[in-house]
DNA sequence: ATTCTACCCTGCAAGC
DNA sequence: TGCTTGCAGGGTAGAA
């Protein structure tokens, strides 16, 4: 489900219901999401105030003095603010109960269909394992063509898969790999190694572009992803290859092809990228 | 070190 | 209508 735009989307939809509001309660109804949900969450977080609600990569974290909520919504996972006594549906595995405030009482709803997503816990000043080794952030300037040109050297795999690892740059995930690609003119077998310094210029542009201008119109939703108001997002309407397998594509007219690189569906078109 | 495969889980759409 | 199959914005573990 969600890339970095869709998490993003998330982060600011919560926050401000979030930031400097008190949690008031922990229920877990199913701790076992990707990894199980550790129980000291359940007895450190209510009580704290959450100071700041960061995103790192896909992850969200949720800043308290005792310690910080680490948050994956994997695949559909998806953050809604509710009144509390939203009814409760069947993947609704986690709710964190709020303060209440000028709007009533609300909970902060964990919903996940597939359970691809996980809650864990970051001790204070610390660093959860799951933030080691990852890559930059891809709308800093610690992100660039260089970056990329000198991490692919020598790298056989293609440039698609490269430009989806995480520990190369986070956040690029399925849909916005095969765009940046595209927009760049770059043919997503094409071995990562074999790419020039100028095109990964090109392509570290294209990426910060696409995803902003994601951001903007509040992330893709092809299916399940929501924001926190419980709105979809209108980035679909922006792809010029994703999903489009056998139509003209928008620059050409050729037809888009599909390929499955790495068991994950990938578009491009044959005429324009090389 | 890098690369590749299998796997985690549920829901939905397409095909028969 | 019902069954089967394949596919889906994620990432990790383990093997080669």
């Amino acid at each position: 489900m969600p890339e970095l735009p869709e998490v993003e989307t998330t982060r600011r939809g919560i926050a401000p219901h979030l930031i400097g509001r008190r949690i008031t309660s922990v229920v877990l109804r199913r701790p076992d999401l990707r990894w199980p949900i550790p129980p000291e969450i359940g007895e450190l977080l209510p009580g704290q105030r959450i100071e700041d609600v960061e995103r790192r990569a896909k992850y969200l974290l949720l800043h308290t003095a005792a310690g910080s909520a680490l948050l994956h919504l994997g695949m559909t996972g998806v953050l809604r603010v509710l009144p509390a006594d939203a009814p409760v549906g069947k993947h609704d595995h986690v709710d964190l109960g709020l303060e209440a405030a000028a709007t009533g009482a609300r909970v902060l709803r964990f919903t996940d269909a597939r359970r691809f997503g996980c809650l864990l816990w970051q001790a204070p000043g610390a660093t959860h394992e799951l933030l080691e080794n990852l890559g930059p952030e891809p709308l800093t300037d610690d992100f660039d063509g260089d970056l990329l040109w000198r991490m692919s050297r020598g790298r056989t795999a293609a440039v698609k898969l490269f430009l989806m690892d995480n520990a190369v740059v986070v956040g690029v995930g399925n849909i916005y790999a095969s765009e940046a690609l595209f927009a760049a003119g770059i043919d997503p077998r094409r071995a990562a190694g074999s790419v020039s310094r100028a095109r990964y210029a090109r392509l570290a542009a294209e990426v910060k572009r696409i995803l902003a201008w994601a951001i903007e119109r509040g992330g893709t939703t092809l299916r399940d992803f929501i924001n926190p108001d419980g709105m979809p997002g209108y980035f679909v309407r922006e792809l010029q290859v994703y999903g489009r397998e056998g139509e003209p594509c928008r620059t050409c007219g050729t037809a888009i092809r599909q390929v499955v690189l790495g068991q994950r569906s990938t578009f491009w078109c044959p005429r324009c990228q090389k």
